[in-house]
DNA sequence: CGGGACATTGATTAAGATCAATTTAAGTGG
DNA sequence: CCACTTAAATTGATCTTAATCAATGTCCCG
């Protein structure tokens, strides 16, 4: 089934843009919309959305499953800039220069609404909101890089893994999961290769917290056993 | 005297959205213009342009100076995210929520172009290629900050003050200043606060590459002796 | 049930932080 | 204009954290 904004859940929290372009391709400015099918593309778990190069076509809006924003250098050294989850928007690194500068990859199975960036810039030349809308995302993510710059500078590993376990954490509950109990799509070296440290702390890390009864991980299974103590510990005391 | 496109250096480059802005006033969508006033702000030295928690009123198009932005949590620790020199568009980290998220600090004494938001946006509604051209200066943004993350991930510190430099040193040399020789606006703790490292290590290896012939330092004053060596250096080998 | 990717653990080393003491230079007020 | 004050920068000695090197363990999937 094609998703409307009625029945796509992301819709719902009015921070949408799939949603928009919907409404704004059916002529509506308000509810209720007709049907309106918005063409999704599904990504087997391993493959990319998009490549470091290619050529800026669309936004996606992720609806489900979740993804990793790798940049490489020519010497082969990489950096996961983030882990986009359900409701994020992929494809903004394309817009400085009409070419991606990320590669896009999925973690798992996953579903994302396809958003042409040129209709897009069209339509918002006569719907200020639509433009807003698309600004703010794209500062947004400003935001986010700016800081996590404060967190690989200021905080040591365990506070970094801490801090990013706690956003994993509130994500999961943005999106009606439980907070205290998931799975992680990523693998350790992914992990490693977004906080700036090595596989082998990352593990290391891991075990220690789990002595300490904060965690309980067994492999990709991770449940927070102390929330406050994790929350502490993330939260930059320097 | 007030500047006008024709006045302005920053204009020449096509990539000043003060320009933009005077044009649209002007109502001229073609040069020549008439002449134009765009109200500019000074800022002395260490005084802020913004601050954390500020309304988001104006954008500011650095014309003269050079600035830190800084972003600091509740405990004190504080990460400067980016210098912003000559031709800088400073202010959009506040369009996500309306208010800023960093303070903005002159590092010397400054001139900046005031571009309103408000209008920016209004205007943008009938101008495609303004809005384009915010779209991308947000998007310009994000694109640094993820290479800045990869900088602060992936390289040991030697690595990062060489990136550093040459990062100025290709600014200065854009903005018609000699790429070899000038002098460094911040402290050694700006530094340090920017590159995640401590201001001892910074002094450090400042005096490494001084006894290793790849510049010359002393307090602020630098110059680059062997230009292929410091960019060698701070081009990621991992 | 076996192969391979992923993860953990241990021992050692190296990079950078920390602690502490000077040195230098830029303002500032007399 | 000079002495004084203070912020900024340098340097040294030591300690801590995380990287590195190496081996082993485990689970997922065909």
């Amino acid at each position: 089934m094609n998703i409307t904004p009625e029945t796509c859940r992301l819709a719902a929290t009015g921070a949408c843009l799939a949603a928009d372009l919907c409404r704004a391709r059916s002529g509506a400015s308000h509810a209720p919309f007709p049907p309106c099918a918005i063409p999704r593309r599904t990504l087997r778990r391993g493959n990319s959305l998009y490549r470091t190069g290619d050529t800026l076509v669309n936004l996606y809006q992720l609806y489900a499953g979740s993804v990793k924003l790798r940049i490489s250098n020519p010497s082969g050294a990489e950096q996961i800039v983030s882990f986009p989850m359900a409701g994020a928007l992929l494809g903004l690194d394309g817009i400085e220069t009409g070419t991606y500068t990320c590669d896009a990859i999925a973690l798992e199975d996953s579903v994302m609404c396809v958003i042409p960036f040129s209709e897009l810039t069209a339509r918002s030349c006569n719907d200020a909101k639509m433009a807003r809308r698309l600004n703010r995302a794209i500062a947004q993510e400003t935001n986010y890089y700016m800081r996590l710059l404060m967190v690989l500078s200021c905080m040591n590993s365990e506070e970094r893994l801490a801090s990013f376990l706690m956003e994993i954490s509130e994500k999961m509950a943005a999106s009606g999961y439980s907070p205290r109990q998931f799975i992680l799509k990523m693998t350790r070296e992914d992990i490693a290769h977004h906080l700036g440290m090595k596989i082998e702390t990352v593990s290391r890390i891991f075990t220690r917290l789990q002595i300490a009864h904060v965690l309980d991980v067994r492999r990709r299974h991770l449940s927070i056993r102390d929330p406050d103590a994790l929350r502490r510990i993330g939260t930059c005391q320097a």
